[in-house]
Parts: structure tokens; sequence; C-alpha cells
DNA sequence: ACCATGCTTTCAACTGGATTGAATTCCGCC
DNA sequence: GGCGGAATTCAATCCAGTTGAAAGCATGGT
């Protein structure tokens, strides 16, 4: 089995170097794949939790309600990710999970991670960092609601967004798609869609970004930088600590 | 080496029953303690992480800032809480630690993790298992701090709190005792010092909570567990996927 | 070409929570 | 028991972001 197909492998190859056999345990979580339209929701909170799911190729998010229905996205899931790992103690799922445009998700159940846990220490450990990491990013983002104004909000967003697809694209320069409306934008924030498009409209007239139908260019990467104090979490991590395989 | 003195092991085998030797694993890392002052930084953001902690008594949290001064707490650490984890793939600490109250301490080495991560699958498993539910708990973090008013956040705070203590009190009343200052369940809960005592007073009025010194009693915990749709990560983990030792 | 639909932008009124500064209360400590 | 510093409370004012509604724009389907 050739591993260059699989999304997963490439994203995770950037922080260690695997085995040919773990790239095959990996690239078999990527056997089944289903497409799914534009906007749909592919499992519910409190669904029962049997599956977790690579993304192949487009944008998906999870979020939560509250009852009387305002809105938090909680993540962004891009191609590679692999969704649903924070539930797997869980009996159900936290989250619903909705495509933002045409995806490709590959299915697998929570047995097979199992599988990888007891064979490949080294895939462990990986699992495990990627873990504590997307804690760290969390932290990030909690940071960014608690104390940041929407502008900042917003910076740190496309930053963290542009981080991460330099991970697998690393020829990427200053621009990025961004499929997600203004209105999801707000509920990843924790602001409204109204004040999302003023505050996009105030940054592009003082020139942090240039926007063009679903493309933006970040402008002024460093000053935005500087705003929100941003640390890259993406880019390295510290692997020196995993075993040999 | 008895085990009944650890509160990780308390902590930790409410979740699975642990082997007499992993239980000997997990007390090693206690073997070392220092004791520190209330408001004493332990370490800060930024300096190089060797170590990792484990409470044995005292409340700790952990925070960042941001250049300007503005400060958000996104962890508080109880007895039997390990600190630092999520930070063990990176090389510099990402947050502060201040200790609330006398607070003490067991240091070890990040490399005991390595350790335990080799010898017993059951501990990586458990370790991963808690890596995970903090994050779930960060997302629910994240939902209060995205979208709820400051009386649901306290109200969430609240609940999440006395959940914690009921791992290891089991015989846990509606009473906790809350050392924190207002100021820092603000920079908690990202309001102010000033707005959180409005909040108290006023869910006092509505006879929500009643205070007394530093102790707070829940008086509606149904109304406020309605309130905020608070679901308890803490009581229950689906183990049963754990490798058997 | 046309309409339906959903997204973005704009507008104006409103409000929850922030800010500031001063006044109290609390509490440990000499 | 009284002093000093911290924590809390009070009151007045202010503003970032909300709300709701309406108007402009795209896009795609028939």
């Amino acid at each position: 089995m050739s591993s260059t197909s699989s999304c997963l492998v490439t994203k995770l190859s950037h922080y260690v170097s695997l085995s040919e056999a773990d790239c095959d345990r990996l690239a078999k979580l990527e056997r089944a794949e289903r497409i799914f339209d534009a906007g749909r929701e592919v499992y519910q909170g409190g669904d029962e939790n049997k599956d977790l799911y690579v993304v192949k190729h487009g944008w998906a998010f999870s979020f939560t309600d509250l009852p009387d229905g305002r809105r938090q996205i909680v993540k962004i899931h891009h191609p590679g990710d692999v969704i649903g790992f924070a539930d797997v103690t869980l009996k159900h799922s936290t989250t619903t999970l909705r495509t933002v445009e045409e995806v490709c998700l590959c299915p697998f159940p929570k047995s097979s991670l199992d599988e990888i846990l007891r064979e490949s220490p080294k895939l462990s450990a990986l699992l495990l960092s990627i873990a504590l990491r997307d804690q760290v990013v969390l932290i990030d983002v909690l940071r960014a609601m608690g104390r940041m104004s929407a502008q900042e909000r917003v910076s740190y967003m496309l930053l963290d967004l542009i981080s991460r697809l330099r991970i697998t694209n690393p020829g990427m320069t200053d621009t990025i798609r961004l499929p997600m409306t203004q209105s999801q934008i707000a509920d990843y924030l924790g602001l409204t869609n109204v004040y999302i498009s003023k505050t996009f409209i105030r940054m592009e007239e003082d020139g942090y970004i240039h926007r063009d139908q679903h493309r933006l260019q970040i402008l002024r990467e460093d000053a935005m930088i500087e705003l929100t104090d941003f640390h890259d979490r993406y880019a390295d991590m510290d692997t020196s600590w995993f075993p040999q395989d």
C-alpha cells in the first residue's frame, strides 16, 4: 500500500519519520471514504460515537449549542486532521460535526486506535503528543476568547489557520482560502456575524488584510503576530523522547 | 511503598483499578516534595520545562498574560492533579504557575513520564485518557467563555469545581471552600473583579448560593445545571478499551 | 434570463459588562 | 487591640459588541 496518498501520513510525518509499517497502519485508517455535501451534519452531539474520521479534503467544524440556540464552534477541521479524538473516552459525542463545503471523510472505528496503541509505541507517543498539542492550542483560543478584542480575535484566528495550513503546504504564501461564512467565524470567535463584517472591513481599511471572494490575503502578518502575541504551536514538536521502533 | 498516601493514586484509581506495580510507579512521582507559600510563582511562561508537578495539597493555577497585562487563568489545579502535562511536547512552558494558598508540590522530571509510557500500557492509556478528557473540559470552558453571560459562567465554574472535588471526596456535600480571590475568578472567566462581585451578590440574592467567608454553598444545583446545560466530565470514563496488564 | 436562496453589508437603537475611583470591610500581624 | 494592606463593595459613566431589520450581492437552478 502506497502511503503517499494518505493525508494523515503527510501531516504526521511532518513531526517524526515513520516506519513503513507505521505508515501502513495509518493509511489503513483511510481505507473507507465517504463524500458529504456542503453544510451537512455528519453526526450530532449525544450520538453514540463509534467512529473517528480522517479528513481527506474539504473543511468541516465541530460545535455545541446551548439549549436556547447560542452556538459555539470549537474546532475547525482541515485535511489530515483526525476528528473525534477527544471524545474517545466518552460513550457519546459532545459535539456536532458539520461540513463547510464538500468534504471527503474516512471513517474508522475506535477499536483501530486501540490496535495502534498496542502495536506501535511510536505512534502512541505521537497520538499523545497530538492530544497534548491540541490542549495547548485550545488554551491559546481560550486566551483569545477571554481577553482579546474582536480585531485581535480575528487576527489570531487567521494566524492560526495559516500556521496549520503551512504544515502540509510548506510553499504556502500569505493567501488562504477561507470557505467559512462570517456567521460561522462569529460562532467560532464568540462574536456576531455583524461585528465580524465590521471588523473585516475595518481590518481591510487599515491594511492588515485584503479580501477577494473567499480568498484572503494577510498583508501585515508581523503586525498581527505582535498584536496577538501569537505563537505557532504547529511548526515544531519535541519528539526527542519518543520510543524508537 | 504504601500507596494510600499518594494523591495521584487516589485520583486515578477512581477510574480504573491499578496493579500494585502501577501504584508504585505513580507513588514514585511524589517522592520529592516542596512547600510553597500563598501567592508564589513556581515557574514562569517561557521557562525551560524539565519538571512536572503533582499537587499534594492546596490550590494553584496556571495563567498567561498578554503583553499589555491582560491576564487569562487557564487551569485551576487541585490535589491529585498533574501540572504541566500539556507542555511536555514543548521545550518551554506556555503558562506561569502560581499558588493560591500554601501548596505542597511534588516535582518530577519529564523523563519519568517516558518511563511509565514504556513500562505500563495501562497507565499510558490512562494518561492519554486524562489528556483527552482535559480537552473535553477545555472545550466546555470555551463554550462558557464564548457564549455565556456572567452569571452563567460563574455557575458553570462552581459546578465544575464541585464535580472535580467530588472525585476524591465522594462524601462531599453542597459546600466548597473557594480560596481564590474575585480578581482571580475574573481572570479565569474573562470578566472583571467588580463584575464578579456584583454577580455573586446577585446570585446570593436570587438564592442560588450562600457565602460565608471563603466557604460557598450551592443551594440550587439543579437550577444551575439547567442554566448552563452542564455535563460532569469527571465522574465516569470509558476504560473498557484499556489494555490489561 | 429570472427567480430563489443564502451571504454580506449597512443602519440605528440598545445593553451587558467594563472602567474608574473612592469607600468599606476583612484579616493577618505586630 | 489597633495598624496596614488586601479584598470587596458601591456608584457613576462609558463603550464594545448586540439586536433586529433591511438592503445589497452572489450564486446556482430551472
